[in-house]
DNA sequence: CCGTAAAACTTACACCGCTAGTTTAACGGC
DNA sequence: GCCGTTAAACTAGCGGTGTAAGTTTTACGG
């Protein structure tokens, strides 16, 4: 097959069948080949789309992120956006937790995570905080966020129990791994309460 | 050369090995043959000593968290321990920023991780923290360090001023990179206070 | 002293990201 | 309506990856 009458690939379809299979399968299940062949195609033909794979995974970590819903920058004061913006951020990363990965390494410059820090800094900028505390504000709940998504705490300790024999307070680790999902979010909600009220104290104090 | 007269391999001097080279080239550097080379050997002899690529990458994480200190606990109140903790294990992951990718998935099996674990539950849990909030706030701890060990949220704005032209108040964002070390420090410190002030305030109010 | 296990080796397999060059179809300009 | 250019698929192949298999030689325990 030489040019096709119809093309048969587009960035939008390759970033779709990757995200597919990234959600799927993992990150390390998405190699070029494969994700050819999931659109009935051959390797290279993807390099006519993208310079490399990792414009492709950066793509696919930006149409994520896209997802996040910062209109609450707009609607509400900027404690219940943050927590609102917060919750739905979280919400978007557990529904993708394979991605996890790459949006933890950095904002990078994908357009997305751009305009999310665009919202939010410029929020708090707005409200009155400082532009490094906007800064350290903005950071801090990427910790949260990404940190909750990446690697569930509580699913670590999934190993046999006599691995924790030695650890006089693991008793109950292996357990943990059937209620991880709660773990997560308690920790997930607990932070989010924590710095919120935290800093919403700050602010009415004046030190911002 | 079949078996040498004196053995040249050994589990801790791969691990060494490895340790050196993800810190100073990075963890896509870290392949088995040229781990070997390093190490004057040829890539498949390190099979005798690890069963996987991934078990020496497990190997020099748990390596990298034994160094965290954990004595606090043993020699201060619960929220100043928490603090010397985090500054540790802060401190340590910043000293070797290229493994914290594998720490910052999940604590795994690996024995340092898990005595680490024990350390923060345990004290937490004699402190009088329930079971299920000594587990929130050991995994919120873990946010707050491996997010801001975790690619730089400041270094993530480096790109050419251009780009951040359509986002008005990113202005000043290529300059962060310039004082990403500051940026990430005052956003650690800060969460580190807010956390623990927060938890300080509920504990005394009976909350735990 | 000898059998066994260990620690190095060589060879090789399947896969990886990616480059180069080829073929053919679509498109814009005369 | 042809025609040069560009685009989108292809095939072939390079250097690299993790690791399995089998070989050789040495060290060690009975």
């Amino acid at each position: 097959m030489a040019r096709p009458r119809q093309t048969l690939l587009t960035r939008s379809r390759i970033i779709e069948a990757a995200g597919a299979l990234v959600d799927a399968e993992g990150l390390d299940a998405l190699s070029t080949r494969r994700l050819a062949t999931e659109l009935g195609v051959q390797g290279p033909s993807l390099y006519n789309h993208f310079a490399t794979k990792s414009d492709i995974v950066e793509a696919v970590a930006d149409a994520v992120t896209a997802q996040v819903d910062v209109s609450a920058f707009e609607e509400c004061e900027w404690p219940e956006a943050l927590r609102r913006w917060a919750r739905s951020y979280h919400a978007v990363l557990s529904a993708h937790p394979n991605i996890v990965p790459v949006l933890a390494e950095g904002p990078g410059r994908r357009p997305g995570g751009l305009a999310m820090a665009e919202a939010v800094y410029g929020a708090l900028v707005d409200a009155g905080w400082s532009y490094a505390r906007a800064t350290h504000i903005g950071a801090l709940m990427r910790y949260l966020v990404t940190g909750s998504a990446l690697g569930s705490f509580a699913l670590g300790f999934d190993a046999d129990p006599e691995l924790y024999d030695r650890y006089p307070h693991l008793g109950h680790a292996p357990r943990l791994a059937e209620h991880h999902e709660a773990v997560d979010e308690g920790a997930f909600e607990l932070g989010l309460d924590l710095l919120i009220t935290g800093l919403t104290a700050r602010y009415e104090m004046g030190t911002r």
